[in-house]
RNA sequence: CGAGAUGUAGCGCAGUUGGUAGCGCGCCACGUUCGGGACGUGGAGGCCGCUGGUUCAAGUCCAGUCAUCUCGACCA
C-alpha cells in the first residue's frame, strides 16, 4: 500500500503532485508555471467537456470563438477589471524577431515594436463586450447566449498543476439580456448547472452560494460560487458564475432599444469552469494506491486482465473473454483486454489502480476451470469472484453502484467536516486541529472579514443558498447577523 | 521582490579531513517466473548547473552567476 506513492497523511502536495504525475494525468512544462496535459488526463477533460458542453446546449446556449490578444485600451474601460487582472497579465509587445547583430541567436526586432501593446486574455469579458456592442442594438437581438472553450493566462506567482497554471483551459459563458432579473436568473441557472456536473459526473458534493463583496469577480455585482472539500481540510472553488449588472455594457457601451422604444444599457453574466475541475476530481476521490475516478468520468472503465503462463492459455482466455468485451462495448462501456505480455499482472493490477480504473476483471485458468471471473472495484479495493454467465448484466449496475459510492463517501467526508462555530478562539483552534468548513456568524463587513482572513489565513467561502436563516451574534465582534457563512482555508 | 534550501546517469539520491564517479529505481540481453508492481546473471548510460579563482590535484574549498523548489507577498 503507497508503495508507489508518498502518502496522503505525510506530505498532501508531494502526494498530489506525484500523483498528477505518476498517473499520466500531467507533467511540469519547459515553460515557468506551465504544464503539459498528457493524454490520459486530456482524456478526462474531454469527457467533462462534452457533458459541460452537452448542458450548455440543453440550456440553449451556443458556443462561439473570440481572439486569444486583446488591445490593451480594452482593458482598462472597466476600473474594478483593470484592478483585478492588471497584475498577472503577459503582454504582446513585438511582432517579430532577428538574428543578432553579433551572430548569437535571435533578438526581439526593436523596429517591430507594436504601437498598442496586445494582452493574452486572462479572460475575455472585455474583448466579448466590445465584439456585443455590434451585435445588439433592439430588444430582439436579445438574449445573446454565448459560450467559448478556450486557454486563458494569468501569470500567477505561484503554481500547482491543475489548481493553478499560468495557463489553463476552461470555458467561459458571456451573456447578454434586456432585464437584471433575466441576467440575474441566468447566473443562478448556470451556478446549478455547475453544481449538477460536479454531483451527478464528477461524484463531488458542493455548496452553492454568493460570494461577498471582496472575493467577488473583478466587475461583478453578484459572483455565485460552488465550492468543494478536498480530502486535506482545505476548500476548492470549482465553478462560478456572475452577475455583472450594466458594468460591461456601460463601459463597452453597449445600448438597445427597449420594446417601449427607450434606449437602455444591456444586462449581463459570465460564468466558467476550467481544468482546475481536474484538480477537484483527484484531490477528492483519490487514495494511497492512486486515482478514484467516478465511472462516467473514467476514460477507461473496465479492464480485463488474462493471468496465464502459456500463449496457448492466453488464447483460450482471449477467447472467453471476447464477448464479454463486446457485449460491453456494446453497451457504452468502455473496456479494454489487456493481453499485453510485456508486463505482468501484478504490475498491471498496481497500474490500473494508480489510474483510478473503476472496474478490474481478471481471468486465470483457474477461472476457465471453473466459470468464475474475479471482479475488483477500484473504490472499495474489494475483489469478489462471480460466476463468468452473469457478469455482463453485473458491471453495468456495478459502474452506477461505484458512482453512487464515491459520491457518498465524499459526501460523508464533507459533512463531518463542516462545523458549526461560535466562538473566534473556538474557531482559530479547530481551525489547524480539525480543518475543514466552518459556518460561523459574521457582522457582513470587509473589515471582521480580512481581519479573520490575516490572522487565520481562512476567508469566508460563500454565503450558502440553501442552510437556513438563523439569527446569531458575529463570532469575532458580537454584533448582529442573520444568516451564518461557510469559512475555510482554500486553495 | 523578501527569507531559506537545492543543482552529481532518464528519475530519486550518496559522495568523509581535497586524491581513479557511486547507490537505488528505470532501461537493454539471457534464463527461471507469472492469482498483487518477481528473481538471478551480465550490460549500456556522466561537461558533478555554468564561469572564474586557490592547489601538484577540485564533485568537494573560495567568489560570481544561472536555474529550480519551499515559505511569504500575490491569486475567480
Amino acid at each position: 500500500m503507497g508503495k508507489f506513492l508518498t502518502s496522503r497523511s505525510e506530505d498532501y502536495s508531494q502526494w498530489y503532485n506525484e500523483l498528477v504525475v505518476k498517473a499520466g494525468l500531467a507533467e511540469p512544462s519547459a515553460v515557468r508555471g506551465c504544464m503539459v496535459i498528457k493524454p490520459y488526463g486530456y482524456a478526462i477533460w474531454e469527457k467533462m467537456q462534452r457533458q459541460l458542453d452537452t448542458m450548455f446546449k440543453e440550456t440553449g446556449h451556443v458556443n462561439a470563438y473570440f481572439p486569444l490578444l486583446i488591445p490593451k485600451s480594452f482593458f482598462s474601460k472597466e476600473a474594478d477589471h483593470v484592478e483585478g487582472f492588471a497584475k498577472e497579465c503577459a503582454v504582446v509587445t513585438h511582432y517579430r524577431l532577428k538574428n543578432d547583430p553579433s551572430g548569437k541567436g535571435l533578438v526581439v526586432d526593436p523596429d517591430a515594436k507594436l504601437e498598442e501593446e496586445l494582452i493574452i486574455r486572462p479572460t475575455s469579458e472585455t474583448i466579448i463586450w466590445n465584439t456585443y456592442r455590434n451585435w445588439i442594438q433592439s430588444y430582439r437581438d436579445l438574449p445573446i447566449l454565448c459560450n467559448q472553450w478556450a486557454n486563458v493566462m494569468r501569470w500567477e506567482m505561484r503554481t500547482r498543476m491543475f489548481l493553478r497554471t499560468a495557463e489553463f483551459l476552461w470555458q467561459e459563458g458571456h451573456t447578454a439580456h434586456a432585464t437584471a432579473t433575466e441576467a440575474l436568473s441566468e447566473a443562478d441557472k448556470m451556478i446549478n448547472v455547475y453544481s449538477e456536473f460536479a454531483e451527478k459526473w464528477m461524484s463531488l458534493p458542493v455548496i452553492m452560494g454568493s460570494k461577498t463583496e471582496s472575493e467577488r469577480f473583478a466587475g461583478a455585482l453578484e459572483t455565485y460560487t460552488i465550492e468543494a472539500l478536498m480530502q486535506d481540510g482545505k476548500a476548492l472553488q470549482s465553478g462560478t458564475s456572475h452577475f455583472l449588472g450594466q458594468n460591461f455594457a456601460k463601459a463597452f457601451d453597449v445600448t438597445f432599444t427597449t420594446k417601449e422604444g427607450a434606449l437602455d444599457y444591456v444586462w449581463a453574466t459570465s460564468w466558467g469552469v476550467s481544468t482546475r475541475l481536474m484538480g477537484a476530481l483527484i484531490m477528492a476521490h483519490s487514495d494511497d494506491n492512486g486515482l478514484v475516478l467516478p465511472p462516467k468520468l473514467a476514460p477507461l472503465q473496465v479492464v480485463i486482465v488474462p493471468i496465464y503462463k502459456s500463449a496457448e492459455a492466453l488464447s483460450r482466455i482471449a477467447e472467453k473473454v471476447e464477448n464479454i468485451v463486446n457485449t460491453l462495448k456494446s453497451k457504452g462501456i468502455s473496456v479494454k483486454f489487456d493481453d499485453n505480455d510485456t508486463q505482468k499482472p501484478g504490475w498491471k493490477f498496481a497500474e490500473y489502480e494508480l489510474k483510478g480504473v473503476p472496474v478490474r476483471l481478471a481471468i486465470g485458468e483457474r477461472d476457465l476451470e471453473n466459470g468464475t471471473v474475479e471482479i475488483a472495484r477500484r473504490d472499495t479495493l474489494t475483489k469478489e469472484t462471480r460466476n463468468i454467465e452473469g457478469v455482463i448484466d453485473y458491471i453495468p449496475q456495478l459502474l452506477e453502484e461505484i458512482q453512487t459510492n464515491i459520491y457518498t463517501k465524499a459526501s460523508d467526508f464533507r459533512n463531518e467536516m463542516i462545523t458549526k462555530v461560535d466562538t473566534y478562539a473556538e474557531f482559530k483552534d479547530l481551525l489547524e486541529t480539525k480543518k475543514g468548513f466552518f459556518l460561523c456568524h459574521w457582522d457582513g463587513t470587509p473589515e471582521t472579514e480580512a481581519l479573520v482572513k490575516a490572522e487565520t489565513k481562512a476567508t469566508i467561502r460563500c454565503i450558502p443558498f440553501n442552510m437556513g436563516k438563523e439569527e446569531g451574534k458575529c463570532m469575532v465582534t458580537g454584533k448582529p447577523s442573520k444568516q451564518r457563512v461557510l469559512f475555510a482555508k482554500a486553495y
